[in-house]
DNA sequence: CTGCATCCTGCGAGATACTG
DNA sequence: CAGTATCTCGCAGGATGCAG
């Protein structure tokens, strides 16, 4: 039928959007950083190249599967490279490109504001919450 | 007993560097803003105050629950002020705070380095995919 | 050492229905 | 109009075991 009711069109709706904000440049760069351990990952390669070991003792909350997950995504999007050695044992370095860099930079002012405002926050909240 | 195996190490090592991440200030405001929502609503406050209906409207891939949940959450904070009005039917504005504001700002830097390095990024993904 | 494959669980988010 | 309450379900992410 041509007529809808009320909730596929609201379903309707709700899938456009989402195309449209699949689209979005700003979208996807946020869901990139939004990931809980790539700006960790970012700030951890920030002074320099890590082993991958060094990495899991750094960050050491995250598990093997979302650090390598993270690594290989941040390697996809050309803000990581990874270099192999072929020694015995094997050996992978891994070390933020000139773009990662870039973005490892916007993130710092993301921190800078954080850390100068959030004794505001803080403070707020404790005033809504009572 | 006093040692602890390999596994119970790990864990109380996840368990600590969690609560190291939830003292981080970075942190916070970083999953405040990750979370989904939060910055469309910001984007959407960021040119005058909306009333909740109109906020459905423009962020039409958001159900009811997520707006409510994410508007409250930015009030929690402190980020947007909420205004009721007695009318009938009831009436309420949301509008950005000055420290909203402030926040928007930091979001608009990342959503200009995305506009710029968007493309290099995708560049890197078809280049990896292949 | 550096990973991939598999299984399993908890929690976030959508759908739906009701209220002031 | 502006929400709250409840139920359900998918899937992100941890644990574990194996491989080059």
């Amino acid at each position: 039928m041509a007529t809808l009711t009320a909730a596929q069109r609201r379903q309707q709706d709700r899938a456009a959007y989402d195309a449209f904000l699949a689209a979005c440049p700003a979208r996807k760069v946020l869901e990139r950083i939004s990931d809980k351990w790539v700006t960790l990952v970012l700030a951890a390669l920030g002074d320099g190249p890590k082993r991958y070991r060094d990495l899991t003792r750094i960050i050491a909350g995250a598990s093997q599967k979302m650090l390598t997950q993270t690594l290989r995504a941040l390697e996809r999007d050309g803000l990581v490279a990874r270099t192999v050695t072929a020694e015995v044992p094997v050996r992978v370095d891994y070390e933020l490109t000139e773009l990662g860099r870039s973005l490892h930079a916007v993130v710092r002012q993301l921190k800078d504001w954080a850390e100068c405002h959030i004794a505001e926050i803080e403070q707020a909240r404790t005033a809504y919450d009572s």
